[in-house]
DNA sequence: TAGTGGTCTAGACCACAAA
DNA sequence: TTGTGGTCTAGACCACTAT
């Protein structure tokens, strides 16, 4: 894909502070010159970083730079794993539990599949710069997720997903709310029972449709914040 | 613009169950032949609706329909106000408090103003179906929104920067946190001081790329939920 | 193999901002 | 008035799914 190589050469630019003076992108007749692509291929990359919340076009005027408070949040609208989310901390994983479970009925209606299919069942620890981050509960289908051992759980799973299995991810439902830390959660976290916990619920779903991975996570509500790009359109 | 259109109307024939049956839209040619509009048309369309969770494209397939989790949940990824948002219930409004401010130098920061410009400082509480749902912190540019009293301050902002001022606003940055409940809040959302709440700020932008808005916002942690379609890309 | 959505091109006109 | 991004068209080829 052309135009997501051109969005990640326009990023690298501005990591590199190649428009920070001009606190523009060129125009879409310079970059279409510049990299000798069409003009379809410059708007959709300009897309991909408009929704990743790196600039904003103005229509008339020019596509202009963004600084957003995204600093130390995690990202609400892309989902890639906390491993490479959080690649410039060192993010370590206590896996707490891994079994092969068969789905009873709710668990097979929230994963879309059979009662009785086969699925791995995991309780992460997620610790980041020596504190305890979040404790996730995750289920994946093991019709899809062929094999998992003690020792990939205590990774990065997407990478795990994409360059070993070589699936593709699409996206992910995701749901947010707060509650009391339960006891168990609290003692993974090492914090006090009846805390405030942010919990995300995520769905998420192969480029097929098929869905894989359902989860639940409890953030430590000290540490974790969240980061999100809202459209308002018409 | 005809794809805004082409995704309301889809839309619409998708709440009115036309597809149901098929559990797809039709391809892509049938609606460039049905609407008579270019694949162009037909393919922002589809982004519209995939954006906002109602299908998802499958290469060689087809477009699916799909029955997401977010029944009862705030979105996250658009930004419309509780009015617009919570259409099918009752919204009442509080004002607490309206008062034009001038801007210290940290509110000036916040947002991109300078420092001493007029702002409005609204206090309100947002009840829905009788609950007190959610207490709002929110300051306006006057020098763009010019007049807010206290009829419009207790109807949707949105609806009235819109349709009565006739400006385009485009995307707001979002932050979101949890935190214990602040004694004031408690008392405005009749909960209990130390109780956990979700915290969402936003910056809010028309698009010209000028910020008329930030807020701060708690929600009843018994009553709020939130739905976001997270995309997984590379 | 036929049909689907994904990528890409070239070119036109429109709406808005800045000079 | 000029230059910017926004919308729209027509047409080509690619990648993947179904059969």
């Amino acid at each position: 894909m052309k135009y997501q190589e051109l969005a990640n050469i326009i990023r690298k630019e501005m990591e590199d502070g190649v428009y920070k003076e001009a606190l523009k992108l060129p125009t879409e007749n310079v970059l279409m010159e510049k990299y000798k692509v069409s003009r379809y291929c410059v708007r959709n990359a300009v897309n991909i970083l408009t929704k990743l919340g790196h600039v904003y076009p103005v229509q008339g005027s020019g596509i202009f730079i963004r600084k957003s408070r995204r600093e130390g949040c995690l990202s609400l609208g892309s989902a890639k794993g906390l491993t490479e989310e959080l690649a410039d901390h060192a993010v370590t994983t206590d896996v707490e539990r891994l079994e092969l479970i068969h789905a009873e009925q709710e668990l097979a209606e929230r994963m879309k599949c059979e009662i009785g299919t086969p699925v791995y069942f995991i309780i992460r620890t997620r610790i980041v710069d020596g504190v305890p981050l979040a404790v996730e509960y995750t289920y994946y289908n093991q019709d899809i997720i062929k094999k998992v051992d003690e020792k990939t759980a205590s990774g990065s799973m997407f990478r795990y997903i994409k360059t070993e299995l070589g699936l593709n991810i699409s996206f992910a439902d995701r749901i947010l709310y707060c509650d009391k830390l339960p006891e168990k959660v609290a003692q993974y976290l090492a914090r006090e029972v009846g805390e405030p916990a942010i919990i995300v619920e995520d769905d998420v779903y192969l480029v097929n449709g098929q869905m894989f991975n359902a989860s639940k996570v409890y953030y430590n509500y000290k540490a974790a914040k969240f980061f999100n790009l809202a459209e308002i359109k018409e």
